[in-house]
DNA sequence: CGACCATTTGATATGGATCAAGCGATGTGG
DNA sequence: CCACATCGCTTGATCCATATCAAATGGTCG
């Protein structure tokens, strides 16, 4: 089912950004020097392009680079003990992912359909940051982010199938461009494997929305929400 | 049957940083530098006394203290929608809590028993990492362990109650001074919505793995681990 | 057209929730 | 110091949401 194998993302080594500037980065505004760390990447980075289905790194692997989508889409996973996969995240273009805190990698990453990736070394990176204290404030704020998320996903996992379906749904919205209508670059399988659900409770989920007029859903990859407060009073 | 109120903490303003869980100071190798931090907060804190079932800070309050814990423990948590309360973390002696990435406190906090917890203004500290490097990066380290942590947890909210229950048993152990007998300061309610469960199932599988012989409940609250490796099958 | 996938739908099984009752320890007021 | 109320925990019976097993449908590509 998942197919990986195939063209590895870059090669590997040790790196450890060393960031320390620290807290008060919190409060910022963010204008004029808010994409710092996007000019950096872009400056510094190479972009890598991975064809659907293949691995962009692996769990274990170290994590010596830091990566922004550019297009496509890309998810993180872990295969748990017992075979069920477990997905991390999904990433959108403008998304960065592969911040790790130790050595390694916690998760491995593929990309979903075909996707054009912007990969900058951890080590210079770091660098950068210390010249820059904007840059070394957009990563500290990144990781704030990322926790953030970790944390809301952590609160949905114990919710009803149909508030997680909901609650799915309504965050691809607001990451995509289109408030109402979604473009769902991944599979069922894959949604199923973000909420902790199956890919037939997933299925039957959407059309139980649907038959509540909360959803449409037009081709099984678009979906048009039609009625928000619906979902969000199950998301709550 | 959540008793807060009481005691409010302390007063309030801003700043910023994370909740939960926690970073067990006590393990590092520690060593020259691992633990300015914790001069730090020795130095500029002030310990203040929580009673049993006191709210130390609410959710949505800003967030303008860091915590360590002296003595006793402490609970995080959040009530959802559904009413519902989920807890985020549980807080040793040694262990910090209330870091924050927002200016607002994601989760409430409450003493699970009279307890002693030594408090830092954000600010301050902040100052004191801009001059210490040292204390800069054990926040930002704190911060990675933190993400980590929750990770972990939701990677185990979507096991069995089973293994929830095992991997439970096993990170306290981890935590605890004595490496195979817990003493368990918060009730099972406080575990069930630690893990996702109700106090019915927590009790039933605590019965269950004890008639396995992995476990023995000599007392409720105290609790012995006979079979380590039969819990981290579980685990794993 | 035919093969292969992804998705949906149906039938059934089951883990954990819910409802309900009992039990032991702790604490309080008489 | 006892009687009783309260609280935390366990155990039992039943229910239900979601998983599991199975099959049909639809879409895509060679």
């Amino acid at each position: 089912m998942l197919t990986q194998t195939a063209i590895r993302a870059v090669p590997s080594r040790r790196s450890a950004m060393s960031t320390h500037n620290l807290p008060r980065a919190a409060d910022f505004a963010a204008g004029h020097e808010a994409d710092a760390l996007e000019q950096t990447m872009r400056l510094m980075g190479a972009v890598m392009s991975y064809p659907r289905n293949t691995e962009i790194f692996g769990e274990n692997e170290p994590a010596e680079y830091l990566y922004r989508v550019v297009s496509g889409s890309v998810r993180t996973y872990k295969i748990l003990s017992d075979g069920r996969r477990q997905i991390g995240g999904f990433y959108l273009p403008g998304d960065i992912f592969g911040l790790e805190f130790a050595d390694e990698h916690t998760f491995s990453a593929e990309a979903i359909n075909d996707a054009k990736v912007l990969v900058v070394k951890r080590s210079t990176l770091g660098t950068q940051a210390n010249r820059d204290a904007a840059v070394a404030r957009e990563l500290f704020t990144l990781t704030g982010r990322e926790l953030r998320r970790v944390q809301d996903r952590m609160l949905l996992l114990v919710r009803s199938a149909h508030e997680r379906v909901a609650s799915f749904l309504l965050e691809m919205a607001d990451r995509g461009s289109a408030s109402s209508a979604i473009e769902l670059p991944m599979t069922r399988q894959d949604i199923a494997d973000y909420l902790g659900l199956t890919i037939e409770t997933v299925s039957r989920t959407l059309t139980s929305l649907e038959s509540t007029a909360a959803i449409e859903v037009p081709t099984s990859r678009r979906i048009v929400l039609r009625n928000r407060s619906a979902l969000s009073r199950l998301n709550s």
